[in-house]
DNA sequence: CCTTCATGTGTAGCTACGCTACTTGTTCGA
DNA sequence: TCGAACAAGTAGCGTAGCTACACATGAAGG
């Protein structure tokens, strides 16, 4: 998969996962590798400024936990990060239309959902 | 649509769009707004340097042309720019998946196609 | 005649944002 | 003891689309 590809799209994912219960950044990794069969294999230098500003947002919150005398920076989804989900959701699936209608040969009207 | 969301699919686009014919830059930016109902409507400084872009790298040829005491740079697809838009097509399809995978609420197996 | 708008191409510089490369520290297995 | 996995983080880079501009012609309107 094409590096810049994501662009303007990770913060999404990024809420995606949380979406399914809170994480710390370490364990967002491996669940965007996993659920992804390995096409999303992003460095730390991706994922943990991304999530500073997801937090200076406010779509998530942080906590700090020592597990195993190793900090956790353990982050969560705000109502407002559900919100925004929603509406990165629906800038995802217009998004997918309109390219689609360009790169899907058969689906002419560009609205298959 | 978020303007950054485009990064790294305007190669495919523009490919696409000529893939149905040769079209000079202004005429480009023309298709893109009409086929897309308007949620692509594209600078001019995004356009022209991409097609530079492309011509370098051999996927598209350009020819200039008076139309009505105008200049124009006619580009159409070369036969590795077709190639090259089969690649397009199948990196945009291994995209949309892996992101539909955590975006798309229904679709669990992520290959809806 | 002059202004304005659509047509048409083009560049310089900005900015956003993901990536590279690096640092720090702990635990665990070889 | 040493390396690998775990865990977090930052500085600086590079890509690439966007803003704002310059230039030129033709048609329309006053």
């Amino acid at each position: 998969m094409k590096a810049q590809a994501l662009h303007g799209h990770l913060d999404a994912l990024l809420l995606a996962v949380l979406e399914q219960g809170a994480l710390h950044g370490y364990a967002i990794i491996e669940a965007l590798r996993a659920r992804s069969d390995g096409n999303l294999d992003l460095p730390t230098g991706t994922i943990y400024p991304a999530l500073r500003r997801l937090e200076r947002a406010g779509h998530v919150a942080s906590t700090w936990s020592t597990v195993n005398g190793r900090e956790r920076r353990t982050y969560q989804l705000t109502d407002a990060g559900r919100r925004a989900l929603t509406g990165e959701r629906a800038g995802w699936h217009e998004f997918q239309s309109t390219v689609g209608r360009f790169l899907d040969p058969g689906s002419p009207s560009g609205s298959p959902a």
